[in-house]
RNA sequence: CGGGGUGUAGCGUAGCCCGGUUAUCGCGCCUCGUUUGGGACGAGGAGGUCGCAGGUUCGAAUCCUGCCACCCCGACCA
C-alpha cells in the first residue's frame, strides 16, 4: 500500500511541495525524470487539474475540470433530493452571534472554529500611504459569524414559516459554502471554506423525522454506490462522534485505498433541540401547540476527495462514467492537414452516435500537443474511454480503444465502435465498484483480541469488534491506537459478546478504523 | 496555543556555515526550425524589491536585531 500513500500525498498534499522526504520515494516508483522529482510532482498536480490551495489560508481553488466533476455530483444529488420531495432555497452567509448561540450544544461544538465579521469598513492608513486599515469607528454592534453550518439562521427563519401542521413537513435543501477555521487543512478533505449541500427539514412527529433522517442516509448511500462506484457502510455514530446538537447521527463510511476510513456523508436526527432553541411551534389538528421535529443532512466537496482516493492509480484519476465530465476522448494521429480531415470525416458520424446516446465526447485535434502528451493527459484526468485513430487505422478501417480502469487497449472495427464504447462504459462503472468492494472486503476483519487489534490497525482496514458502549472505552482505544468507532452498522449480524477492551457485555460489533 | 523548520523568477531549487565580479540550475513561458502511434528535440530569448525593516561593513542573499508570512508535529475536524 506504500504506493497509495504516495499517490495520496500527491492529491491531498499539493500544498506541501516542500516536504522533500516524500518526493524521492515517489520518484523511486514512478518517475521518468530521475533528476527532477520536485518538478515531476508539480507537473502531476497540474495535469490532474482539479484544485489547489489558494492564497487564503486553507481555502481551495477548484479549477474548471475539478468543478465540472463537482457539478456532475451536484446535479445528480439535486435530482435525487427533488425526487424525494425536497425543494431548494438559500439562506444568508452571516449569522448574528445571538442567533448562533441559541442552540447551546451546536454553538459550543462550532465555537472554536468560527470566522467572525467584526467591522464593516476600511480606511486609508494615516501612517502609511496606499495601505488600508480597519476603521475602528466601523465596529459592528453585534458580530456576525460566517456560517460553519446553517441550522441557526435557518431555524430562526423556520420560526416565521411554521404555524400549523399544514405547514409541515418542511423539506428544504440549500447548496452553499461554509467556513470552518480548522487548525489543519487538507485539500478536498478539510478546507477552510468548502462547498456543500445541507438539507434542513421540520416534521410534526418524531417518527416522521427519524424516517426522513434514515431516508436521506439511504439516498447518500445509493449515490455513493451507484454513481461514485464507492461501497459504503451505513451506520450510527457513537455519542462522542455525534453532530453537535443532534440526538442521533447517521453516516456513510467508505474505505480509501490505504485502508483508512472516510466519512462521506451524514444525516442527523435533531429531535426538538433546535425547535426549542428557536421556539418553532406548530398547532396540530386538535389545536394543541408542540415543538417541531427536525433533521439535517449534508455532503460536501469532500466527496471529490473520496472519489479520488477510492479509484485513482499512479497514472492519475480514474472516474466512474456516471460522474465523468467527458466520457470519451478521441485522439487523432496525423502528419498533415489532409490526414486530419480524413480522420475527422470518419469520426464525425461516430461522435454524433455517441452524443445521441448521451455521452460527452471530446475530439482533441489540438495541433500544439503531441499524441503521447494527450494520452497521458486524459489518463491523468480519468476519462473512462479513449479512442485513438491514425493513418494505420484508416487503412484497416479500425480504431484503437483504451479503457482507463484497466488500461487495456484493443482495436475494433469502425462499424462497432459505438456499440463497444457503450458496453465498455457500463462495464467500467460496474468494474470500479467491484474492485473497490473486493478491496474493502479483503481489508475488513472480525476481531476479538485487543492486542491483535493494536498491531493490525497500523496497516489500516476496518475491524468489527465488540464494544461495551461507553465513551471511556472508546477514548482509551482512540488514545492507544488512533482508531475511532466509525459507526455502529445499521445492517449487522445479531450477535452479543464481550467488549474486546473491558470484557463487559456488548450488544453487537461496531466498526473500528483509522480515519481521515 | 506549545515544540521544530522555511522564506531566492510562475513553480521547484543552489549559494548562506566561511561576506567580494553580471545570483545557480531545472521545469514552465516566448521565437524559429525539425517532429507527431505513449508526456519530443535543437538553437535563441524574456523573466529577480534574494519575505519586510533596521544595524554592522569599503561591500550583505550571506553576519546581527526586530517584525511578517508560510509549513511540519500535537489538541480540533464534513
Amino acid at each position: 500500500m506504500e504506493w497509495f500513500s504516495m499517490r495520496n500525498k500527491y492529491f491531498y498534499i499539493c500544498s506541501r511541495i516542500k516536504d522533500t522526504n516524500i518526493i524521492p520515494k515517489m520518484a523511486e516508483k514512478i518517475t521518468k525524470r530521475e533528476n527532477d522529482y520536485s518538478q515531476w510532482y508539480l507537473d502531476i498536480i497540474k495535469v490532474a487539474d482539479l484544485a489547489e490551495h489558494s492564497d487564503v489560508r486553507g481555502c481551495m481553488v477548484i479549477k474548471p475540470y475539478g468543478f465540472a466533476i463537482w457539478e456532475k455530483i451536484k446535479d445528480q444529488l439535486d435530482k435525487m433530493f427533488k425526487e424525494t420531495g425536497h425543494q431548494n432555497a438559500y439562506f444568508p452567509l452571516f449569522v448574528p452571534k445571538s442567533l448562533f448561540e441559541a442552540e447551546e450544544k451546536n454553538a459550543e461544538g462550532f465555537a472554536k472554529e468560527c470566522a467572525i465579521v467584526t467591522h464593516h469598513r476600511l480606511i486609508n492608513d494615516p501612517n502609511e500611504k496606499g495601505k488600508l486599515i480597519v476603521d475602528p469607528a466601523a465596529k459592528l454592534e453585534e458580530e456576525l459569524v460566517v456560517r460553519p453550518t446553517s441550522e441557526a439562521i435557518i431555524w430562526s427563519t423556520y420560526k416565521k414559516w411554521i404555524q400549523s401542521y399544514r405547514d409541515l413537513p418542511l423539506l428544504i435543501n440549500q447548496w452553499a459554502n461554509v467556513v470552518r477555521w480548522e487548525m489543519r487543512t487538507r485539500l478536498f478533505l478539510r478546507t477552510t471554506e468548502f462547498l456543500w449541500q445541507e438539507g434542513h427539514t421540520a416534521h410534526a412527529t418524531k417518527k416522521e423525522a427519524i424516517e426522513e433522517t434514515e431516508k436521506m442516509i439511504q439516498v447518500y448511500a445509493q449515490f455513493a454506490e451507484e454513481f461514485m462506484a464507492m461501497p459504503v457502510i451505513k451506520g450510527l455514530k457513537s455519542e462522542s462522534e455525534r453532530f453537535a446538537g443532534a440526538e442521533e447521527t447517521y453516516c456513510i463510511e467508505a474505505m480509501m485505498q490505504d485502508g483508512k476510513a472516510l466519512q462521506a456523508g451524514t444525516s442527523h436526527f435533531l429531535g426538538q433541540n433546535f425547535a426549542r432553541a428557536f421556539d418553532v411551534k406548530f398547532a396540530d389538528k386538535e389545536g394543541k401547540q408542540d415543538f417541531v421535529w427536525a433533521t439535517s443532512w449534508g455532503v460536501s466537496t469532500r466527496l471529490m476527495g473520496a472519489l479520488i482516493m477510492t479509484h485513482s492509480d499512479d497514472q492519475g484519476l480514474v472516474l466512474p462514467p456516471a460522474l465523468a465530465p467527458i466520457h470519451v476522448a478521441i485522439v487523432p494521429i496525423y502528419k498533415n492537414e489532409e490526414q486530419l480531415e480524413a480522420i475527422r470525416h470518419k469520426m464525425l458520424p461516430i461522435i454524433k452516435e455517441l452524443q445521441a446516446k448521451g455521452f460527452t465526447v471530446k475530439f482533441d485535434d489540438d495541433d500544439q500537443k503531441r499524441p503521447g502528451w494527450k494520452f497521458a493527459e486524459y489518463e491523468a484526468k480519468g476519462i473512462p474511454v479513449r479512442l485513438a485513430i491514425g493513418p494505420r487505422d484508416l487503412e484497416n478501417d479500425q480504431i484503437e480503444v483504451a479503457r482507463r480502469d484497466t488500461r487495456e487497449k484493443f482495436s475494433v472495427s469502425i462499424t462497432e465502435v459505438t456499440a463497444k464504447v457503450t458496453q465498455l462504459l457500463d462495464e467500467i462503472q460496474t468494474n470500479l465498484f467491484k474492485k473497490a468492494d473486493d478491496f474493502r472486503k479483503a481489508q475488513t476483519e472480525t476481531i476479538d483480541d485487543y492486542e491483535t487489534f493494536k498491531s493490525k490497525i497500523k496497516d489500516g482496514g476496518f475491524y468489527l469488534a465488540h464494544w461495551d458502549g461507553t465513551t471511556s472505552t472508546e477514548e482509551k482505544i482512540k488514545k492507544e491506537t488512533k482508531a475511532t468507532i466509525r459507526c455502529i452498522p445499521l445492517e449487522r449480524e445479531q450477535e452479543t459478546g464481550t467488549c474486546m477492551v473491558s470484557g463487559k457485555p456488548s450488544k453487537g460489533r461496531v466498526i473500528f478504523a483509522r480515519a481521515y
